[in-house]
DNA sequence: GTCTATAAAGCGATAGAC
DNA sequence: GTCTATCGCTTTATAGAC
């Protein structure tokens, strides 16, 4: 059944692109409102504590993303095959290398402080369930923690090195790389 | 000769740990007054062009700092020694992981627009020098190329993935890695 | 070169009509 | 649930005394 009205969800993603596009700083309510159409009344209405609120949802949002597309494959699917899946979901969600990610971006300014906990957390989340993948492929637990944290820091690296030089083909480069890096087989971590 | 008053470069090593705590955007000049004990009246009579001229300079501060001490022995020393030596520095600069880098915080945000030319800039011929340093040990072009966006990519995600963790430690970590792989002596790119 | 006072604009947030 | 009007505060920036 359709609905007429704007769902909370809906307003999530729209207001996500802008605090993307500009930080959680330099996101004003102003440029929420004109890139989202939605009025201080609407937005007022689903966030009663305003831009902190607004940025909590978002957060979840984005957490409860990864959490259902990448990290439980990564924690029950056969290993390799989750592995390669979180490659090719990686490369959409970031759009080739044309959008950030949220988190890592917070997680560089003062924001960071405000939201530690869900920050620390997507991070944590996300490097336990690749090692745990890595684990199961054969590595030594050891080996499995330092790829999956080698992985997902390069995710981030690549991130900004693409948008610093404008040049999404270093973040589908990188890519590449990470995953021989994380699939090889010989000695070396 | 000692001096009684500021002097421009003392000014903008202060302004740039507030940009580098707060982002561009979410450093505001009651901040930066307050940090660095420089009134308004001083700012601007060294900035004129107020808060974007103070970002330029530090930018091109940085920009030297990184020229001078890392750039320019990757081109013209012993390539091997110039490496290991680059890998203490960004240790040290980045305070082994404490201390982030402005500019690719300033890469993640709409700040990158304002700024696009240094920015990219700086991440260019970081991995130019550093291109040009691992050719000289024997490694071929695209083999050299490849292994420098690698690791000023690796540097940065670390540094994102540090303070996402607030863990220190991942940084130190990553760095021995990226050094090992910069060094590699087998077939693998 | 540094200060205080102040202007003009934009900020996040609220109130109340509909 | 959405709108407009508005509050109080902070922002960047300027002016002028010292």
């Amino acid at each position: 059944m359709p609905r007429i009205v704007a769902e909370k969800s809906d307003v999530v993603a729209a207001i996500a692109e802008v605090f993307r596009e500009h930080g959680y700083e330099g996101a004003s309510l102003s440029q929420i409102t004109a890139t989202t159409g939605f009025g201080k009344g609407s937005l007022y209405h689903f966030f009663p504590g305003g831009k902190e609120d607004m940025a909590t949802h978002i957060l979840a949002h984005i957490d409860h993303w990864f959490e259902t597309e990448i990290f439980a494959p990564l924690r029950t699917g056969d290993a390799a095959t989750a592995i390669a899946r979180m490659m090719r979901s990686v490369e959409t969600y970031f759009q080739s290398g044309n959008r950030i990610c949220l988190v890592g971006a917070f997680a560089l300014t003062g924001t960071r402080d405000r939201f530690a906990t869900p920050i620390a957390g997507y991070f944590r989340r996300w490097i336990s369930a690749l090692e745990g993948a890595l684990h199961r492929t054969g590595l030594n637990q050891p080996q499995a923690s330092q790829r999956a944290e080698t992985a997902v820091l390069a995710i981030q690296g690549a991130l900004v090195l693409a948008r610093a030089l404008n040049d999404a083909a270093v973040f589908t480069r990188a890519l590449h790389q990470i995953e021989a890096d994380l699939l090889r087989r010989d000695p070396q971590s």
